[in-house]
DNA sequence: ATGAAAGCGCTAACAA
DNA sequence: TTGTTAGCGCTTTCAT
């Protein structure tokens, strides 16, 4: 049907239509009513344009234009639910308006942030979403200086709008939620809820922990310094790390606030050698959701954050007028154990 | 530092340079060694560039070359393990090879296929990697009529090279485990192994199906149809066949092949209205792996897809002279209950 | 050892 | 109502 040689340019449909290059451009481009253009030379072209499957070269057009209709996101890893959902959300949204979605995973490495920030804008992005960043300075500044418009997902920047997960309410939501689920082991160490993983550098780490503190407050009169335990998210370390509080407080302890899933496999690791009853008198909880996590042996208590959300709050604030920073928030979800929360294909209601 | 007003282009850094633009082209990417250009003069142009921060603009240089340097891969969605994997990797290698990668998902829907890859196509993509399309043939023809590179990868194309997860060798793998893990119920019906998930009209499930057959036939002499249940991959589908099935065998089977992560999280919602003993005397398995599924209730044995592996040779036959369909199959890895795989932040040995 | 010039395919003034 | 023209920033002959 269409493969005489190469892809047909305007020129060609100019040609064939009998028609000058910026007619067929604006035709293509529906920018031909105010061109006034008349109906029937736009109808013509249109079916020339048809017939010639022709379809516009994206990078000429960007070239020209200066900017690409690309719209980029940087987040830390693929492999991770939060992080699939929220390339899934922004890919269906710049979709929807018209835009092509290029996500990368930049592994929470501050170089590999700035080298690959530094190739969309190469690549002339119209804007950046940043979900998770290691040096979000570094990147907010390499933004402004290719005057690229930007937001922060799920981390607040100082130069630009953001939009973040309120972390400080789903903590306080399931350090809550633990607390009244204790069962006390009638142990002063283990009686206690702990907080586990993450890095109190991060922004949403380092809310998660105030908010779990102030919650242990106020329920339960107290905290001390060795119920938070945050060294990292590997699962290796966390799995270290929770034999050594195991160790430490002679068992398990009644509570334990995980804070990301990546920590929770590293928890889990180690859990699988412990005997199932040792988990009888112990109410879990994560931050973040997995469905799988959701029917695990012992019933685990999660965060499910609003992914979608986040990302339609952030492109309305990349649309807005307004560049200035601010910081809005969004308040996560409380998941009971053994909920299956509806993925891509899930229809559950 | 640096903010005058916009990017500099090669005509900036050549006139600070007191060169021609040609002349700093060629050593900015490399090729002045055969231009013959001194030295001197490179070290200057190079250090010019610097000092400005200068960086190529890619779609002029793409539009020139009639390549991005982008390289596309497509796949269903990003909300899976399996595909997670396939991005991560994916970036890996693309970026190792001084591309940029361009993951889209595609949501199992031909015309979004079809979208997606003529944007890709309209930017001038270096290759595309086709990892999962419900309509592969549509896919090919396009890129077939754009003259573009591509390769198939979990999914045999027709048209261009293939590599693919040996489906047969790790379905015939785990339905083996299942079947020597057998603790009959002393029920007929329910004594049998299941076949459960997935598109009999993928391919991937077609050669799984034949595998489970095969092997049962070999090992317990036989199987009945009624022991393949494949109606999509949706976790409320599954819900429902799941107890469909319970109900028509009169509970669990002995042993149960899930085809699918997303299957088996409709299973589980339908497993966790059933007593813990139901699971005593059932073995389960699931074609793909899940850390925490590692780590449910019941043990789960685990076929594990070696997906750096299948984007690694998918990289070699991209890049190879010869463009004909070929199929090349990469081994699956069974995992044991309880085991952590290591992630993108895994450690474990 | 280097520069001049053409052109990739498109858009946007500006003419007519 | 439409055509002409001038680039966008880069690479690449072809001349020096």
């Amino acid at each position: 049907m269409t493969s005489p040689k190469a892809k047909p340019t305007i020129y060609d449909i100019a040609r064939l239509g009998e028609a000058s290059a910026s007619t067929v451009s604006a035709v293509l481009n529906g920018s031909w009513r105010k061109r006034r253009i008349s109906q029937t030379t736009a109808e013509r072209i249109l079916a020339i344009a048809e017939a010639q499957g022709y379809s516009a070269n994206l990078q000429a057009r960007g070239l020209r234009r200066a900017r690409s209709g690309m719209v980029g996101m940087i987040l830390p890893v693929h492999d991770n639910r939060f992080f699939a959902d929220m390339s899934q959300s922004f890919e269906a949204q710049a979709r929807q308006r018209g835009l092509c979605p290029v996500v990368v995973s930049t592994l929470r490495d501050p170089a590999e942030e700035a080298r690959t920030v530094g190739t969309l804008i190469a690549y002339a992005i119209d804007s950046l979403f940043i979900a998770g960043a290691t040096d979000p300075a570094a990147v907010g500044e390499l933004c402004r200086a290719a005057d690229l418009p930007h937001v922060y997902v799920d981390l607040p920047g100082f130069d630009a709008p953001s939009v973040v997960s309120d972390n400080y309410l789903g903590a306080a939501t399931l350090t809550e939620t633990l607390v009244r689920n204790l069962a006390p082991a009638g142990d002063p160490l283990r009686d206690r809820p702990y907080f586990f993983g993450g890095d109190p550098g991060d922004y949403a780490t380092s809310r998660r922990i105030e908010a779990f503190r102030a919650t242990c407050t106020a329920m339960l009169g107290g905290v001390d310094d060795s119920q938070i335990i945050a060294r990292g998210y590997a699962p290796a370390r966390a799995r270290e790390d929770i034999a050594a509080l195991l160790d430490r407080i002679g068992g398990l302890p009644s509570a334990l606030f995980i804070n990301a899933l990546t920590v929770f496999e590293g928890v889990l690791s180690h859990f699988v050698t412990l005997p199932a009853q040792a988990f009888e008198r112990t109410v879990i909880g994560c931050y973040d959701y997995d469905p799988f996590a959701a029917f695990l042996q012992f019933p685990v208590h999660m965060i499910r954050q609003n992914s979608s959300e986040l990302i339609a709050r952030a492109f309305d604030l990349i649309g807005a007028e307004d560049r200035g920073p601010r910081v809005i928030e969004i308040a996560p979800e409380l998941i009971a154990p053994r909920t299956i929360y509806a993925g891509p294909f899930g229809e559950f209601g």
